[in-house]
DNA sequence: CTATTTTTATACATACTATTTAATAACAAC
DNA sequence: GTTGTTATTAAATAGTATGTATAAAAATAG
C-alpha cells in the first residue's frame, strides 16, 4: 500500500501541495512564461481534478513564495523571476531536475562561500553553551564515522548537515537562521557526497570546530573558507 | 450578516493575508509559544470573524513560510523558530515593531556585509548589457539627487534601493536574486535614511558603480565592503 | 467622451463528507 | 498482573461542492 507508484493524488503529501508543486515546476521550467496569465480556477480544477478550495490553497502557497499573483477579473499571473524566493527550502526542493544539477550546486556554493565563513565567525562569538555542547556531540560522531573501517555515507551526510546547520543557528542572527534549512535541503536533494569526503574533510571540520569552541572568530572564518575551497574543487566553474 | 464586532475587516489587503499577519505577529512576538498548539480552525474562525476558507488559506500561507504545521487530530502547531523563514520579504514586513529596530537593522547589516560585496563582484563579471545600462540610468539619477539644492530623501531611497537591488539581479546567481527584494523591504520598512546620506555616500556608490561597469570584480567587492563599513557606523554594536 | 451597465474573474462564506491519527478500550499471550 | 497487539472511537484537519460578494475590465448608452 505504501510502495505503489506516485501516480496521481493519494500519494505522499497533501493535495494542495502536490498541485502547488506541479504548477511551480511548470513555472520554474519556463513552461508557464513569466507575466503570463495561467488558466482560470475552474479550468485548473478540471485539469488537476481537484476542488476549487484545494486549488486556491495551492495558488496561495505559490503566491506566498513569490511565483504567482492574483487579481479579480484579470486572473492569476506568473510574476517575474526576480521576485521568486529561491531561498525557500520547499521551492529549492521543487527545482529538482529543472536546471542543470552541477550548475545549481555551483551557484549555491557561490552563496555559501560568501555566507558560511561569516556564520562561523559569528558562531564563535555568539554560540550558547548548549549549542557548543551540541556541536561537540555532533563533531564526535563525525569523527567516529570518519575513523570507522567502512564509511557510512548516509550517516556522514546526516551529521555533516547537522554540523553546518547548527553553526547557522548559533550565529544569534535571525537572518542567518534560514540557511541551516536551505543547506539541509541542498544536502538532501542535490549535493551527493562521495565516500572519500569523510576521511579528507574531517580535519577541515576539526579546524572549524576548534576555532568556534575557542571563540576565535577570525580562525573560524578562515577555516570555513578553506573548507569551502576544498568543496569547490569538486564542481566545475 | 456576520461578525459586526469585526476584528479585522476594513483594511486594505485581502482577508486571508490580514489574518495571516495577525497570527504571524503573535508567533513572532512569542505570544504564541513555539511548539504550542494554536486554537482549532473553528475557534479561530470565530475569534477573527472570518470563514473557514479564509482562515485555512491564512494557515497555508504561514505553513509555507515555516511558521505553522498542521496534522489531523493533533491540531496546528507553531513550528520552532529555527525553521521560520526570515528571508521572506512578507515575513520581514510583519516583524515591524516586534523586535528592537536598531538590533534588527544591525543583524541585517551583519548579513548584508557578508553577501553584498560578493554580489558586487559577481555583478561586475556577469551583468548583462541591459543590466549595465539600467544601472547607469539609476546611478545618473542618484547623482542628480545628490547634487540638487534640496535633498529629496524619498527619491534617494527609491533609487538607492533600485541600485542595490539591481546588483543582486545582475549576479547571474539564483540564490542571490531574493536579496534584492529583501533589501527593498528592509529599506522600505526599517532603514530610515537621513538627509546627509546622499552627499556622503554618492562617491562610495560611484566607486561601486565604476568597478562593476569596468568588470573589475575585486575592486567592486572592495568598494562595496567599504561602503557597508560607512553604513555600519550609524548603528550601535 | 463620460457615465453606467454588464461581464467575468477572483475573494469569501457556508455546509457537508472524508481522512488522518491520538487515545482508549478490548483482548490475547506470557 | 503485565505486556503487547488489535479494534474502536473521537477530534482535529483535509477536501468537496456550491453559493454569494466584490473588483476590475470591457461593452454600451447617453
Amino acid at each position: 500500500m505504501i510502495g505503489d507508484f506516485d501516480s496521481i493524488a493519494g500519494s505522499k503529501r497533501s493535495l494542495h501541495v502536490q498541485v502547488a508543486r506541479e504548477i511551480a515546476r511548470k513555472i520554474l521550467s519556463g513552461e508557464l512564461a513569466q507575466n503570463s496569465i495561467i488558466p482560470s480556477e475552474i479550468d485548473l480544477c478540471e485539469q488537476f481534478g481537484v476542488s476549487r478550495t484545494a486549488l486556491r490553497e495551492a495558488v496561495k502557497l505559490l503566491t506566498s513564495k513569490g511565483l504567482l499573483k492574483s487579481k479579480p477579473k484579470v486572473g492569476t499571473k506568473v510574476v517575474e523571476r526576480a521576485y521568486w524566493n529561491f531561498l525557500d527550502s520547499q521551492l529549492i526542493e521543487w527545482m529538482d531536475g529543472i536546471s542543470d544539477n552541477d550548475e545549481f550546486c555551483s551557484q549555491f556554493l557561490g552563496l555559501r562561500g560568501a555566507i558560511e565563513p561569516e556564520a562561523c565567525a559569528l558562531a564563535a562569538r555568539h554560540a550558547t553553551i548548549e549549542q557548543r555542547m551540541k556541536l561537540s556531540e555532533i563533531f564526535d560522531k563525525m569523527c567516529d564515522i570518519a575513523k570507522a573501517d567502512v564509511f557510512d555515507q548516509e550517516q556522514w551526510t546526516k551529521f555533516d548537515t547537522q554540523f553546518h546547520s547548527l553553526i547557522f543557528n548559533a550565529t544569534g542572527n535571525v537572518f542567518y537562521l534560514p540557511f541551516g534549512n536551505i543547506l539541509t535541503t541542498m544536502f538532501a536533494n542535490f549535493i551527493h557526497h562521495t565516500s572519500e569526503d569523510g576521511s579528507t574533510c574531517i580535519e577541515e571540520h576539526r579546524k572549524i570546530y576548534s576555532a568556534i569552541m575557542a571563540g576565535n572568530s577570525e580562525k573560524a572564518r578562515a577555516a570555513s573558507a578553506a573548507h569551502l575551497l576544498t568543496v569547490k574543487d569538486k564542481y566545475p566553474a
